[in-house]
DNA sequence: GCGACAG
DNA sequence: ATCTTGTCGC
């Protein structure tokens, strides 16, 4: 596992990380069909607070697309260095992220990560942003709707609503499982839309979530437990 | 102005 | 995100 360090020119409050998210948007790669499903390596990102101790924890799992057999495993442990506020996401997990996905092996192929890409007010949204500084292709699978509308999508495993802004298709209520609520997938970079929506699919053959998002909360859980245990919370 | 609001 | 008991169901 290895310490975070928040990169050089992060922003340090709200306005300055709304002028990053304003730089970065128009490099955003959205032409691109990305990897084929059930192929090649996806990894998992996730991100895990102790807001009592200031403490974050990021894990990265890579997994085999086809067997879905974990592959490499990464942690980062450090300082919790943005607030939350929604539409700033990033700035409070991207830190850990890049921490983690640095000290893998091997090449991290397709990223999937909690939270959205380009359903997000400014269209550039935590997805998007981890594509933009790594170059990989992203994509973004969320547990809960954002600010977009949507239908409830047909009750069957693949039924799919368009997230909308205005008339653009921003992202998908994806249903999972047969019955159960649907995820929120969106693009982050280099990936197309339905690409994204076919390898959430390809990562949920069990559960409602991603076996990556399934698989990297409960690493980051657990160095989050292993870099509390035996520490007092003495000053 | 007020409420809602990924993790 | 995180705090938390029991409970319903396969």
């Amino acid at each position: 596992m290895t310490i975070i360090e928040t990169p050089a020119g992060w922003p340090a409050d709200e306005e300055e990380a709304l002028a990053v998210q304003d730089a970065l948007r128009a490099r955003v790669v959205l032409d691109e069909p990305g990897p084929a499903p059930g192929t090649g390596l996806v990894t998992g990102v996730d991100v895990a607070y102790d807001d009592e101790r200031d403490l974050v924890a990021a894990a990265a799992v890579v997994l085999d697309a086809r067997t879905l057999d974990v592959v490499e495993e990464a942690t980062a442990v450090g300082r919790v260095s943005f607030p939350y506020v929604p539409g700033l996401l990033a700035f409070r997990e991207l830190p850990a992220v890049l921490a983690a996905l640095d000290t893998l092996t091997a090449g991290p192929g397709l990223v999937v990560c909690d939270g959205y890409g380009l359903a997000h007010p400014r269209r550039f949204g935590l997805a998007s942003h981890l594509g933009v500084l790594t170059g990989l292709p992203v994509v973004g699978v969320a547990k809960n709707p954002f600010t977009f509308t949507h239908e409830d999508p047909a009750p069957r495993r693949g039924s799919t609503a368009p997230l909308l802004a205005g008339a653009q298709e921003v992202g998908r209520a994806l249903r999972t499982r047969d019955g159960v609520k649907p995820v929120f997938v969106s693009v982050g970079h280099r990936v197309t839309l339905d690409a994204a929506c076919a390898h959430t699919l390809a990562l949920t053959p069990r559960y409602r979530l991603p076996e990556t998002t399934r698989l990297a909360d409960a690493l980051c859980r657990r160095a989050l437990r292993e870099a509390t245990a035996g520490q007092g919370s003495a000053a």
